[in-house]
DNA sequence: CCCATAAGTATTATATTGTAATACTTTTTG
DNA sequence: CAAAAAGTATTACAATATAATACTTATGGG
């Protein structure tokens, strides 16, 4: 007999349901997301360990997603993969994204000024997710790639949409985060990145040196609704040495600016 | 009483599993799909009316998915649409893809060139779905998506992708093909469309001019396994009349070639 | 402005569908 | 080559998903 488990999180308005949850479909997300946290395929094993289903449940949604074509499976190796097939989901998302149709011209443009890469990267729990990237030089694979996560708190995408949101949500972000440094520039430190996130209020624009990688300089600036808020920022790397710090600040950061501005001013208003 | 309905496609190999199958999740992923047609919220009627569930159904399934993060819901209109959540799938499977991985670098490169749009596509069932573009100019918003879905008998990428297929399967494709005209120039007709695909072979590059949209013009090559068999397409587009179909011959085809091969030639080989 | 109709929400009894135990086959590895 | 591990198939069982229905909230025409 199984117990309930793993208590579910309970959307905040209208809850009775829990007889209309479909425990079965969340379990089949659980496989897919199994093969999130890094490359490389996977044994019917070994998915079952990373989900906490047992054989016969990994069997079936495995089995199950494979017929449905979101897996492929190696007839050698007996492993799955993910097919093509969850490429629908990106243009799903993004056919319906009033923010990434309007910023995708003006990103475009960005890009071209001079010669770098731009990118649209919206908030999620303690995270920012890119979901437009017009990438203009080699940089590592999933730093290129859309719908990569990254740590909200250590990134200049991440502090600067937090400097456009009430303190209360930011520090709340923060708290929630795991803050485990990434390179040993990362600021981890509470009140430290709190200090980076009112330094981004106060300049305009978020910037992080060797954050996230040893290398790189982020630059960021918050696309706002009409009260003010952000809703994404739109976000600049450059690499050092070819750019140094100052040089950033003198001309990605004022780019960044202008390019969310600009979006900002073409959102249709909430509400 | 329901009758077992839809005739599920069954996987060629090994299967008793009728039991192996979660038609939960199926239903799951309907509701999805029923996002992917168009742009727009869609309120519980309507996705009942486009998955073939009933309300009761379509209810469960949109409360599991809302909760799950993948859909989001208006509280004003009561309405659902796609979550950003949903990107996460992009970022599973390019992760894994090594194709895309190899291919990046080198179709930046390649956008460089000549400034203009360089994308990478693949066949699926009968269509075309671009993994990675590196978009250049400001087309229509869809065409700079990934994700998207383009009918694979009047694209480039897919002529050419099926000129280095064998002739059984490039027939299979055009056959199961809907070749509905897109444009007033879409080639539909079955041996016009093998022609084209002879064509592509002879040259080694697929060309389409107004095919999918009046005034573009797109050049495709293939990329090929060790066997010689197309598992991607490098697809370049142009417009008129910046640029005329000569000149597209001239230099984007073999820019389209070159890239291509040049991924080919990296390929960890297959088997 | 108000009524009529449509859309969305909540509840519940029922059995279909998903479940997990187990035995079997194939592959890997020491 | 033996032993263990991984994957596959089968089946009896009941928990879970189901769909009918009653209820509430919105919408739009007269």
């Amino acid at each position: 007999m199984i117990e309930n488990s793993q208590a579910r999180k309970v959307s905040s308005e209208s809850n009775q349901s829990q007889t209309l949850y479909v425990g079965s479909l969340e379990k089949g997300f659980r496989v897919l997301e199994a093969f999130r946290d890094g490359p490389g395929d996977l044994g019917l094993t070994e998915i079952a360990a990373r989900t906490g289903l047992d054989k016969s449940a990994a069997q079936r949604f495995t089995n199950t997603l494979q017929q449905l074509g979101y897996l492929e499976k190696d007839p050698r190796s007996r492993r799955y993969r993910p097919a093509v097939r969850l490429m629908d989901f990106a243009y799903t998302y993004l056919q319906h994204d009033q923010l990434a149709e309007i910023a995708m011209s003006r990103l475009i443009e960005a890009s071209k000024i001079f010669g770098t890469t731009v990118n649209l990267c919206v908030l999620i729990d303690t995270a920012i997710i890119y979901t437009v990237r017009i990438p203009h030089e080699k940089a590592s694979f999933p730093a290129t790639v859309p719908g990569r996560r990254m740590p909200a708190f250590c990134t200049a995408g991440g502090t600067v949409i937090l400097a456009y949101r009430s303190r209360e949500e930011a520090e709340a972000v923060i708290d929630a985060s795991d803050r485990t440094a990434i390179t040993d520039k990362t600021v981890t430190d509470r009140t430290a990145v709190m200090e980076r996130i009112a330094e981004a209020r106060d300049r305009g624009y978020g910037i992080g040196i060797g954050q996230a990688l040893p290398n790189e300089i982020s630059v960021a600036a918050p696309v706002l609704d009409n009260r003010g808020r952000a809703i994404a920022a739109v976000q600049i790397p450059a690499y050092m040495p070819q750019w140094t710090p100052q040089e950033a600040r003198e001309k990605l950061a004022p780019l960044a600016m202008e390019t969310a501005r600009s979006i900002s001013g073409m959102l249709r208003p909430t509400e």
